[in-house]
DNA sequence: TTGTACGCGTTATCAG
DNA sequence: CTGATAACGCGTACAA
């Protein structure tokens, strides 16, 4: 591959001739310029990024941390990351693993090692001391559906306990006075903070939410059947469930009707997140909005920003999800 | 950040010894390799990869173009990648943007720039003569879901026609005589190739499926639910439905139960792709196991094979879809 | 307007 | 076993 330094010697001019060309370089001859930009041409010469950020010290590049791409969610995540790098011409560089601790440390440290501007976190296992840590190292870190007090500006997150909240009040107000939960067993803090809000809600319109009348599985339309089928064998009475996100809402619903229990009818559903599936499946899922698209974005803008020096105004991104109304949920009979 | 250089004179040794103890080096003594490694330690020293890769000519990372991360096959395809990096300790550079020649031809060269070692290219802009050149630049170029028969053995690709014709032999060997198609309106040849295929299964039946009764659009569930709504407007008779892709297929139930026509009692709806949507609608969805993860999977291991010299033993690279039987499609009635 | 020379952080080749 | 020192490709003061 051509380097500056071989135009240099085919145009005839030094290297830093070359250099102001192709940086677009104030003082250079009409002539010259148009002559090694023709050289350049022929030769297929590009700038090599690795040199450029060695001595420039910025790579116009983000690191990304995501536990996986599969899941719609972390893909609207990423979605909302490429949109706003794209626009800036900011290279992307992904490291996607899991939600363990070593994986992730190890992601971010290799995103380190490439000298990334700025990077955009989404972690769950890291202790809230060890990311605090990656905060002060690197001025572009941010953190991504996570909230730690002592880096409060660095993180954009959704109030999930307000979220819990919401989904219970719609229901309540609807009608539904019994209520079960179909929750996710990951050991990280969302969803234990749903149904907190979940729980207050129900306190403030003195309904009690027992602990048997939730039950916890994996986070998928798998884990909503399962989850759905112990409830349903263990008699509890219900006539409104709360699901952790959207798939375990589907896959609650598919068990339901497959014991003949009509929703909304007998009994309604609403779910979290709003991904594509909400619209999707049969009937309509009523569900909370997570905007993470946008969010995703404000994080990309916030961590390039930071890392450009720019501090910003705004000392909180918190966010709350909004009440999507569709068909899941109707007043009981 | 502390460099090789800080490490060195902290320890008081050379920068060669300290780059020997980074890399393993053999001919280290065993004390000062344990002294040199704390101070690193506590100096937080990372390796600077863009100045190993200036020097060393690889830089252990590959870059990927895809149209988006949204749509679940995209999301899918990049999970093949990441899980076939993260086991190779390879870095990606992440480019999505679209299916736009500048954008595509922007991406590329921009991954070129960062000198990535390997790259994984799904490309449908671009012109054949273009990516021949690119390949031939690029030792590990990589193409997936194209064919190029002047660089088949960098191509990873469906045979869509194939697909296309079991779709239709599926249907046909279900009773169904009259069938009609719900296709995308993208400029690209993959459309084109499954009608072709679906066409050669019903002509071998002595079927004949004409040009009304095939509607194209937007290959989502809203282009979908607009496609059928064209056929049904127009009185086409059938009783079984061919779609793109499960999101269409899924649009297309939803106008067919709209307009109170059961399936697959009815009316018989096959799909292609099999992504998650697939398990989540009602009726649940038959469809082609497009088998995208294992794809991209293949074509990231063979763009890094090719990047390291090795050539690789087969010629081609195509897979055909298999059909997965779920409840969309039944004997006609 | 153009060229020289130095440094960015590493690796690698030689000597010692 | 260890240490100078020359690249790697580029940007940029400083000179000319």
């Amino acid at each position: 591959m051509a380097t500056i330094k071989d135009i240099a010697s085919a145009a005839g001019v030094s290297l830093a001739t070359v250099s102001r060309v192709i940086n677009n370089g104030p003082k250079v001859g009409d002539a010259t310029r148009a002559r090694v930009k023709t050289i350049m041409q022929e030769m297929g010469y590009r700038p090599n990024a690795n040199a450029r950020a060695l001595v420039t010290k910025r790579s116009a590049s983000l690191g990304v941390v995501i536990p996986e791409l599969l899941e719609p969610f972390f893909a609207a995540l990423g979605q909302g990351i490429e949109t706003v790098t794209r626009q800036q011409k900011v290279q992307i560089l992904l490291s996607a693993g899991s939600i363990e601790q070593e994986t992730e440390r190890r992601a971010i440290e290799t995103l380190l090692e490439h000298r990334v501007e700025a990077m955009v976190v989404h972690s769950k296992a890291l202790s809230d001391a060890e990311l605090i840590d990656f905060a002060c190292q690197i001025p572009g870190f941010v953190l991504i559906n996570r909230y730690i007090p002592e880096i409060a500006n660095r993180c954009v997150w959704l109030d999930n306990e307000a979220g819990g909240f919401i989904m219970a009040e719609h229901m309540i107000k609807q009608g539904h006075s019994k209520l079960a939960v179909v929750s996710s067993n990951y050991q990280i803090t969302d969803p234990q903070m749903r149904i907190d809000g979940i729980r207050r809600a129900a306190n403030a319109h003195g309904i009690d939410i027992p602990d048997s009348h939730i039950e916890f599985s994996t986070p998928d339309q798998e884990g909503g059947e399962l989850a759905m089928q112990k409830l349903l064998s263990r008699d509890v009475e219900f006539t409104g469930i709360l699901a952790y996100n959207d798939a375990m809402a589907s896959g609650a619903m598919t068990m339901l009707q497959d014991n003949n229990i009509a929703v909304p009818q007998d009994v309604s559903v609403i779910g979290f997140d709003d991904v594509l599936l909400a619209k999707y499946c049969r009937p309509k899922l009523t569900t909370l909005h997570y905007p993470v698209e946008m969010m995703a974005g404000l994080a990309t803008r916030l961590a390039l920003d930071f890392a450009m020096g720019k501090s910003c105004k705004e000392e909180t991104h918190k966010y709350t999800p909004t009440l999507i109304t569709r068909q899941s949920v109707a007043a009981p009979r």
